[in-house]
DNA sequence: CGGCATCCACAGTGATACTG
DNA sequence: CAGTATCACTGTGGATGCCG
């Protein structure tokens, strides 16, 4: 990307992250630890490979992204944040919250990755999640399933693998998966709106919260 | 800009402001209240001037930006950020802070103005300068000259008028002026290192703190 | 002078195909 | 699996022109 060329860290900022996609990969590599170049892919549904390839190589350069070679039996790249790209959490959190209300009810023509749901758990850990007792939520939002753990203020989403079981699962559209998971909406209100609770649901009840502010998905 | 097409907050935040320049025109309104166009490009040296048109137009039409046309005899368009516009502080902040480390000591070829040292000010505001006395604090650090003005937890910033007659004077280059006013360069060790001090200094001193960690400038 | 619109050369983007 | 190669297309930046 073209510099700015103005003395700024905002600026400065963007001359690093700013060009397209970039954020959307620090976003992908702060929900999964450690990625290959497929699940990266896979993640960033709408990117060309190539601009993908690309943009990894300036996040590397820029020291935000670091390539660990795996050794040859395996022979696959891993992609990780540094701590100079973990440092970006903060600015990632406000745009995924300023952006949070142009998000409509449903998802028209929108991609959906379930994982992208710890992003807005993410955000909200601190104020609710932090005492919560742990619990393992499975969720079928997306066409990923995902497995939320909440416990010791984290948030962390895994596939779901066959041999896991999750003490509740939520099906239902993401934005009220998210609605609940986050407390803004009910749990008896979400389910009348058409989200099936399985499971140990007095459970879920305690980690989000049994009653919050009822009606409104806003 | 082409949208992402994923739901998700991060995505549908830059689908709005993820253009080049968008976020730096936000910079300029939140720093100012309300600019003419000629003042956007001054504050944005390095943009072309059909871009800052298309990018108001955009930003207008995406809810952040106002537009206010004055009234015949002055005839001059006023802009400013709406409530949602102001939203984006957050966001603002975190980036800014997180592209600091990216400024070097000397500003080299890169562009400076004076009032942006409102933002690193702005961000540290919260913690250090909500009960400090207020405080006009005249600046000579780029090519404009301005007033920062302290107190009430607010940071103000303004063009330095004939009339204004600040309780002190810093003369020096930014990094050093910025290190000063959030308190991570101690003022005599600022003052060693080449920033001119005119003025009540015992004003400037209760401001800022008298002493900070000393030395590093980092 | 403030506030654009137009034009153009060029750098960045995205879809597809291909490769070790 | 993890990219590279190609190429049509779009967005950017710089210059300049226009108009009240």
């Amino acid at each position: 990307m073209r510099s700015y060329g103005q003395y700024c860290g905002l600026a400065k900022a963007l001359d690093v992250i700013g060009d397209r996609w970039s954020l959307l990969i620090v976003r992908e590599l702060m929900l999964r630890d450690a990625a290959r170049y497929t699940d990266l892919r896979e993640g960033l549904p709408g990117i060309a490979t190539n601009l993908l390839a690309d943009r990894l190589r300036e996040l590397e350069a820029a020291g935000i992204v670091e390539r660990e070679e795996a050794p040859p039996p395996v022979a696959t790249a891993l992609f990780r944040l540094t701590d100079r790209g973990r440092g970006l959490r903060d600015a990632v959190h406000a745009l995924g919250q300023w952006g949070a209300p142009l998000m409509g009810d449903d998802f028209g023509d929108d991609e959906f990755r379930s994982h992208w749901l710890a992003l807005p758990l993410e955000v909200y850990a601190g104020d609710r999640l932090a005492e919560a007792p742990a619990i393992a939520i499975g969720v079928h939002a997306g066409r990923e399933n995902v497995v939320v753990e909440l416990g010791e203020g984290r948030v962390r989403t895994r596939a779901w693998s066959d041999d896991d079981a999750p003490d509740v699962t939520l099906t239902g559209p993401p934005k009220l998966v998210i609605g609940v998971l986050i407390g803004r909406v009910a749990l008896d209100d979400a389910r009348g709106r058409g989200l099936k609770v399985e499971g140990d649901l007095e459970a879920l009840r305690r980690a989000v919260g049994g009653r919050s502010v009822a009606a409104t998905g806003r």
